[in-house]
DNA sequence: TTGAAAGCGATACCAA
DNA sequence: TTGGTATCGCTTTCAA
């Protein structure tokens, strides 16, 4: 093991062979025409000086990187990891780095990490926001320049120009309710995220639209929409069946909550599912392995990252144009779990039409 | 939103304002003294503009990237992803970005992903291993070239010279064989990863050692050290049941196959803790929530990260020397749960010295 | 098939 | 306090 070596340059090889830089740069990068002998000889030397390519200096030079950034909320949430990971599996097999930035929910850090990552010049970038993001215009840069911008999960609304791959919420949302109305409950209440994200809006939007095709009433009483913390789901809960009119199935739109709900019921005597049916979001693997399991819905998370890269390869190598292209909108599936078991009948389920 | 914006460079910026780019360059770097009149027109022009650094450019003139390359097995997996949750928000406060690589638990694509952040100039590396990396050469060039390289969690051995920062796994494995002994178990087995990987060999060792402390026999036919697969893991405890001297006490060195096991005694009525009491590895969240919930080691992953951060600047800022460091150790704990309930004793606990 | 040289954008040394 | 300019390492025309 040499201890202190120095970075090796372009220069050093072609001094060491004779050579120019051009030539050798040529050879490296199989680029227009070089004898097959001086090749060989160029990689030979490489290898015995231990030369490495400095991505900075070619990036300067062709302004390219071969990098692309990520911002998301956080990485240790279910869903993002499993995207991160195909994601990053996806782009390394193309040349690419991936940068990662969290926001951390805080549409403060978000703007700052997109200064960031465009100052580091990346060729693309992919986007899930903050549940807060209101103000889009400080990803405007990216567009401005060229710079490929492919959102996903939770994104801009349509009037704001730009790529979007989601899950289908709304059908995400219309399942669930269709899944409790048919599971015979007629007290249906939700449990749901912040109205200022795309996500949760959908997810609400197909639930009542569903609770509505069967015929079922939405009461305002058993509907929350508020941050999802254990905290605040509880305190739900608590008004929830404190109250005259007790729900008798809850759709809950993120896993973790819906936990939080089973772990409740359970303190509080209340049966599941025969006196609360229980649909979560995102098949989280605690679902299907707490006691009694979720019925959930699962978003795919894998497929979801490779129409990411997809797309996103895609657009790199096209011209950006004005086009308006819609979104692209991956599917969403009903786990049926013992939260909802139809085993455990309702006594009077009402009829559907 | 203007289209097709040009990237502003410094000398625009210095020519709309007559001056000179290193006058320019010092009124946005705070470097050496600018008149403050001269300053806070740079900044105007600046922001007028929309100009932003580009990092690249810096970079190949300070060799300073500000980024820092963490390659691990993979981004999903518990405990990584809450330790570059926070690795990746400390390191943002510093101003440094994080490259994210995943090795699949395969060295020829930690080798590459090596190769790759070289290349990109990387200030520093934080390295998780691959479960089989018995060759650590190729980590070499970092330390040949005074990049501060921090190895964490999956670490070469002592042998090699690196920093390093893991968890006491000789002491995990040691307080959960404390644990069984004191739960009343005296047919102890593990089931365990592969004895290539540090971490399993020190909780092996531990483990052991425990048994031994306190006068229980270690049973070669209830020690599994493989790949801790599902499949592996059902192969492992088919083997133990159908033997005659079934375990009435598991360490199982992973809580996701810890969970496995869980599952497997439920479907072949085996009662937990009452027949086989079990502890886990980690502290994942589906131990809390499974029924009957896990005891198992907790590695604190927060506290990792930041220990990986702090050590990884003090790195930075110090010239590397070869003076030995000796590997920093953060500690664990026993979280006790329903999995070795004492509450529900074996019949005849053997007495402990 | 190869070489010479300009240039990517920012910085820091040396002058003024 | 500010300006001129060489330089970081690589790529790519243009010439030979």
């Amino acid at each position: 093991m040499k201890e202190n070596q120095q970075h090796h340059t372009i220069l050093d090889l072609a001094a060491a062979l004779k050579l120019s830089p051009a030539t050798v740069s040529r050879a490296l990068n199989n680029t227009s025409y070089v004898k097959k002998e001086t090749k060989q000889r160029v990689m030979e030397m490489a290898l015995k000086l231990g030369y490495r390519k400095n991505t900075m200096a070619a990036g300067l030079r062709n302004s390219k990187t071969n990098t692309i950034g990520l911002i998301l909320p956080k990485i240790s949430m279910f869903f993002h990891a499993e995207v991160v990971t195909v994601v990053q599996n996806l782009l390394h097999a193309q040349g690419y780095n991936l940068l990662i930035g969290q926001s951390n929910d805080d549409p403060a850090m978000e703007k700052e990490l997109s200064e960031t990552f465009f100052s580091s010049r990346v060729d693309a970038m992919i986007v899930s926001c903050t549940l807060q993001t209101i103000d889009f215009s400080h990803f405007d840069i990216f567009a401005d320049h060229q710079v490929p911008i492919l959102f996903y999960d939770r994104v801009p609304p349509g009037n704001y120009k730009a790529r979007v791959i989601k899950g289908d919420d709304f059908q995400g949302g219309f399942i669930a309710g269709q899944h409790l109305a048919e599971a015979g409950c007629r007290n249906i209440g939700m449990i749901n995220g912040p109205m200022t994200s795309n996500i949760y809006e959908a997810r609400a939007a197909g639930f009542m639209g569903s609770l509505q095709y069967f015929n079922l009433p939405v009461r305002k009483t058993l509907f929350y929409h508020q941050e999802l913390s254990t905290e605040q789901t509880i305190a739900a809960l608590k008004k929830m069946f404190a109250a005259k009119n007790k729900p008798d199935g809850l759709f809950v739109t993120s896993d973790r909550n819906a936990v939080t709900v089973v772990q409740y019921a359970k303190e509080n005597g209340i049966r599941i599912p025969e006196d609360l049916r229980i649909v979560g979001y995102s098949n989280d693997p605690v679902t299907a392995v707490i006691s009694p399991s979720i019925t959930t819905i699962d978003q795919f998370p894998s497929l979801f990252g490779s129409k990411l890269v997809e797309t996103l390869l895609e657009m790199m190598d096209t011209i950006q144009t004005d086009e308006y292209i819609p979104a692209v909108v991956t599917p969403v599936k009903l786990v049926e779990r013992e939260s909802t078991s139809i085993l455990k009948p309702i006594i009077n389920p009402i009829k559907l039409k």
